[in-house]
DNA sequence: ACATAATTCACCGAAAAGGGTGAATGATGC
DNA sequence: GCATCATTCACCCTTTTCGGTGAATTATGT
C-alpha cells in the first residue's frame, strides 16, 4: 500500500507543509533523486499528491481531499467487502488479500529467530 | 489471488465434477495431503468451495454461485474502481496493486536473461 | 552548447510471499 | 487402543516484491 513505506509518509508530511519540486523534496532526504522520483510517482498514482508541471519543474502538492466520497462509502461497506475481497480479486486485478483476513481457527504463528 | 495457482484450479475442476473428501482430492495429485489441505482452506476462504463436516470426514463441494450479485455489480463498476484501487487500499487491507495498473507513460520492462 | 529538472533503464540485495514437506496433534470411528 | 481423516506446526527453498543505485535519456531554460 502507498503509505506502507516510512519515506513516503515523510514525503507526504513534507508536502503537507508546503508545495515543492522533486529536487526540493529529494534534497531533504538521504536517498537519491531517482528513488524520490519513484516514490512520488507512486503517491501520485495513489492520488495522495498532485503534480503541476511548469516548464521543467514539477510542482508537487499534498492532496488531503481526494475521493472522500468513495472513502466514506467504502468505509461503510467495509464489513461487507472484507469477507468478499478474495473472491473478487480474480475478477479485478487486485492482489490476494487472503493473508490479511484470518480464519476463525487461525492461531498466531511463531518462527525461530 | 485464489485462482493464481494451477493446482487450485485443478482442485476446483475436480470438485466441479463431484463432491469429495480432502483425502480423495489429495489422492489425485502428487502433492502431500497437508499441502492439499492448505489449498482447500484458501479456496474455502475465497468462497469458491464449501465444506461440510460429517464426522471425521470433510465433504467439499464446488460453489459456482457465490456472490454473483456482487460480481456483476463490480464488473459493471470496474472502470471506476480500476483507477481508484490504489487509493482505496490503505483504507481497506488490500495489497498494493500499483504494479497492476500501468501509468500512461509506462513502457515494457526488459531484463537481461 | 551547456546546465538543470526529472524520468526511465537496468540492475542489486534484502525481505516477503508462496508452495512444499515431515512430524505432531486433534477428532472421530471401529 | 488403534487406525483413519484432517489440520496445524515448524521449517526449507524458490520466486517475487521492494527500495535502492548509477548511468542514460528527455525536456526545458539560459
Amino acid at each position: 500500500m502507498a503509505l506502507a513505506d516510512p519515506i513516503r509518509r515523510r514525503i507526504l508530511q513534507r508536502l503537507a507543509a508546503s508545495e515543492a519540486r522533486v529536487t526540493d523534496v529529494a534534497s531533504e532526504f538521504s536517498i537519491s533523486l531517482n528513488s524520490v522520483s519513484k516514490h512520488i510517482r507512486l503517491l501520485e498514482r495513489a492520488k495522495l499528491i498532485e503534480r503541476n508541471v511548469s516548464g521543467r519543474e514539477h510542482i508537487l502538492r499534498f492532496r488531503p481531499e481526494p475521493l472522500s466520497n468513495a472513502q466514506q462509502w467504502i468505509a461503510a461497506q467495509q464489513s461487507f467487502w472484507a469477507s468478499r475481497l478474495q473472491a473478487i480479486d480474480d475478477l479485478l486485478t487486485a492482489e490476494d488479500a487472503a493473508n490479511e483476513i484470518p480464519l476463525p481457527k487461525e492461531k498466531k504463528r511463531a518462527r525461530k529467530t
